[in-house]
DNA sequence: AGAATATTTGCAAACTTTCGCAAATATGAA
DNA sequence: TTCATATTTGCGAAAGTTTGCAAATATTCT
């Protein structure tokens, strides 16, 4: 009863990582591969401190983990579920924007 | 390139009803069963007006869909992707405290 | 030790979210 | 039409998020 609460509250601080377009971007490029901030920053065009500071939300929250390699910090994903999960999140709102819109055909192609 | 970024963006809109505990555990309960506003409101223990604010939320981003009768409103999922996702995010959550600490023994029991 | 490179932290400003409460709206019944 | 029930809307206060910039820290190389 009371736990269950608990439980919504942890699920929903564990999701909040992808209420924002940035992390949502870091979790696809370390789908990819594990990189490290100045090429996460350079690839997305955004300043360094601020990539950092994404980086420590997905770090506290177990998304993201952490390899050092002399003064470089390399970052890859820890689990694959998440990045599947978030895939999955895109299918339902793309299947969404499908059935409502046809707002996918001016940015998907 | 431009529009890669749009569609992070709506991307992380889509995801952001799960940045919230209340939303989480509305998914949950209509996952199982359709259900009116004061239904919803009084299995989870929260004021009607407020649940009636996470639906419209909900609503906008076609995550649930309604259905007038009489007086009422039922809510339903649109699409049992999103409850998915949802479901393989709190795994990978599950699995994550699981590799650091020993939280959930105490929650999930 | 000092310089160079890579990353993180602190802080303030602007913006967004959440919630409670009262008022507004919609439907159905008397 | 008036009343009762069900739901939504508007608004304001408190709390939380995002960003840029400067400063702090950590590591390596000379």
């Amino acid at each position: 009863m009371k736990s269950d609460k608990e439980l919504f509250k942890l699920h929903a601080e564990f999701c909040k990582f992808m209420s924002n377009p940035k992390r949502i971007e870091i979790l696809f490029l370390l789908g990819e591969n594990e990189m490290c901030v100045d090429e996460i920053a350079s690839s997305m065009e955004v300043k360094v401190p601020n990539i950092s500071q994404h980086l420590a939300v997905m770090r506290e929250k177990g998304i993201v983990v952490v390899r050092r390699e002399g003064t470089k910090m390399y970052y890859s994903l820890d689990n694959p579920k998440t990045l599947q999960a978030c895939m999955i999140m895109r299918e339902a709102m793309v299947e969404q924007m499908e059935k409502q819109f046809g707002k996918i055909k001016s940015l998907m192609k």
